[in-house]
Order: structure tokens, then sequence, then C-alpha cells
DNA sequence: TAGATTGTTAATCGATTAACAATC
DNA sequence: TAGATTGTTAATCGATTAACAATC
């Protein structure tokens, strides 16, 4: 069953990987050149025919593919291609659960000033924090957040930086008001219902997994 | 071509990343239960098959496979085969290169007081900040990095956690130092001789892939 | 012994690569 | 037109699942 716009059903998740890395590959480059689908794989160490392939699961917002046969891609179209695939042509709403350092290294990350995603407010339980600014928003108590989101803006995303012993119950306390994905920084599988989403950072995982490969590479 | 130890060659990274999570569903059970494939798999969202296959792909410190046939696996012995598969059965010296908002959130992170991973050092480039403590370690400056390296303990992991602009040139020092394994949080593709693991946690790439599924969830 | 569950082999499925006709 | 490179179909490869004999 097709989706009604020209996408194809049932992207893998490898293919949606694959396009972030493809914009931040085109993000260094002129707009108005074209580069093929053999220098993007150069520099990227993927195979050219990979690239096409993942392109090809889409079509661009005018006629159909993104590319023009024997010139390449137009970086222009083909980056905004991919925003408008991943939804990041237009601005989406965050909070930050959890207003410790991680929560407040992650509100001033150079890249949430770009306008795609935009942060509109980061919530705490410790009395001693609510109230005071952070990078210019104001702390707010973890039990506002109900009335949060039925006075405030639409909240597309809900970060997660809270320690792993009241991950579960937060994630709860935002499925419940409404929350529909949320991005986990504990170290634990955050159960959810069918039509919510997560997607995790694990930070001590990475290291394991990568803790393996140093000691293969010698 | 074997390697000598009990171990298939060419593991798959999908195998590498499902093996922490098992450590992540093993670490909550009792040390001495018995656990069988088919339920690890439902608290997982995994199949069973997977699971066992994964697991056969490597041997226990004594004999052959880490399960009993008609009982399952054993939470101990399975837990500790994992560790000594990914090397966290022994310390692994860290250091992380910037100390910004980033780099601090991760050195007082809790899982970083589990003996697997020791960060032993803090450096950045900012003279105000050289000399000044940060969770028990004083910030070096990144010029004493060759010199660190040579007299300190080895080095096994840096992280990376400094501005997309100096992150290239950070890890150009970090490897001619002799460094053979980073994570990077920059959000760009570092470049290292064939000899050198980089493994990369991007957050604002999670962010655009949840960004898409969110949209395929409604 | 009967029941349970592993470890492994064979079957299926999906993803990557190769090849090439379409076409700029 | 000739050369280049896409988009797509077919071939290959690898990973997951199913099935079952081995064995606790």
């Amino acid at each position: 069953m097709s989706q009604g716009n020209g996408t194809k059903d049932k992207i893998s998740p490898r293919v949606i990987e694959r396009l972030t890395k493809y914009l931040r590959c085109l993000e260094s480059m002129s707009p108005d050149d074209y580069i093929s689908s053999e220098e993007m794989a150069e520099r990227m160490g993927l195979t050219a025919a990979q690239i096409r392939k993942d392109l090809s699961n889409f079509i661009s917002e005018f006629g159909e593919g993104f590319g023009v046969r024997g010139k390449g891609y137009q970086v222009r179209i083909l980056y905004s291609g991919i925003e408008r695939i991943l939804g990041v042509h237009k601005t989406n709403n965050i909070i930050i659960i959890g207003a410790g350092r991680l929560g407040s290294a992650l509100l001033s990350e150079p890249e949430f000033t770009k306008e795609s995603f935009n942060v509109i407010g980061i919530f705490d339980s410790a009395e001693h924090k609510v109230g005071r600014e952070m990078s210019g928003l104001k702390i707010r108590n973890i039990s506002e957040l109900d009335y949060f989101l039925e006075t405030k803006d639409r909240v597309d995303i809900a970060i997660l930086t809270v320690p792993k012993a009241v991950a579960q119950e937060m994630a709860d306390k935002l499925v419940s008001a409404g929350v529909k994905s949320l991005l986990n920084f504990a170290p634990l599988k955050i159960k959810v219902p069918e039509n919510v989403v997560v997607a995790n950072i694990d930070l001590y995982a990475k290291l394991q997994e990568l803790n393996y490969w140093k000691e293969k590479v010698l």
C-alpha cells in the first residue's frame, strides 16, 4: 500500500540513517554544484550504487528522481529533498527533561541554533533548580508538564536526560501527556505504547562496542 | 582464518551492538538464575533464534557454548562471558578532549564510576580552563598531550567533545600521539589511518532519524 | 525417562552490489 | 552526437528465522 506522497512504503532504518549522513556530506558543498553518486561514495566510503538505490526510494518535490542523468545531483535540490524526507525542513519543537549536566550540555549545543529543532522548554524535579535560567530558558517543575503541553506550542520530541532510576517513570508521564516521540539517553529500554517512537543514545554501549573493535584492528 | 581464541572471525557489527543490549538486559537479573533465549527475546523484543545464533559465535571461558541445554543461560556466566568478549572485564583508560559542557557532563556520568572505563585525563585548549578542576581531575592543556601519553598510563580510548571546527585537527593530534580509538561527538566524519577505529555519536543525526520515524507512526 | 532448551544446519528474507538501458 | 551518470532490474551476498537433532 502506497502512502500517496511519492514515497515507497517500508523504508529501512539503514536508509534513513544514511540520509542523515548524506546531509552532512552535502552541507559543506556549494548549493549550485552538481555531485555524482560516484564522488559522494568516494567521500563517504560507500558505494555509488548504494547511494543511487537509497535515493531512488524517494521522489523530489517536483518531478521524479533527485538526479540529472549525465550530470549528477544538484547539491541544493538533494539537500532540501532529504530535509523534506526527514521532516526537518520545518521547525520541530523539543523539550528537555532533566536539567542536569547532560541536559544543559544539549541545550547549548551549537546544532540547536539551526532552525529545524527548537528547544521550547526544560524540566526538572529538583526544587532548587526550578525557576533558575539555563541558556535563556526557565527551568520548570516536572509537575507543570501537563499544563505546559495543554497551553504551549505542540511538542514534537522530548529528550530524556534524567537518571536511569526515574527514566521509565518520566517517559510514562510524557506519554500520558501526549508526547509521541522520545530521545532517551538513559541506559535502559523504555517501554512505550505502539504509537510512540523512541530513539536511544547509549554512551556506555557505544564505548563497549568501540572497545570490542579496537581490539580487532591491532 | 581463525583467531586462536575460540571466536569465529568477522563478527558483524550488528551482533556486537546486540551483545551490549544483552548486558543491559542481564544486569538487572540475579546472577545465579538461568534465563532462556525465549525469555530474553521476550524482554528485549527480539527472536530467541537470533539470540542463540549471536551467542553461538563465541565460546565461553571454559568449555564451549554459554548455555546449558534444557536449562538456559546462567546469568552470571553469560554476563561475564559477554564482558570478556567486549573487553570490558578489565579497566580501559579514557581521556576526554574538550572540557566544555559536554565533556563535563560525560565526566560526571554515573556509568563512569563502573570499573570498566576509567577517565584518567581531560584536556582543553582554552587557557582559562587549564588548571581548573573538574570532577576531581585537573584540566590539562592540549599541548601536554604528547608528554601525558609518554609518561602516564596507556590511553585506550579518547573521547572527542570539541567543536566541529577543530575536531579533525584534534583527532590528528591524538592519532599521531598514538591513540588507537576515538569516540567522536562532533558532527562530521573524522578521517583516520586504517589502524585506528572511530565510533560516532551524532545527536543531531539521531534527532533527524527520530523525526522521520515519528511521522510514520501516526 | 520425559520435558526443556540449546547449538547448528537449512530455508527465507532483505540489503547491497553489479550491470545496463534510459536519457541528460 | 558522444560522454557521462542516473534510475532500475537482476545477481549476489549476508543476516534473520525456522526447524530439529543433540543433550542437559
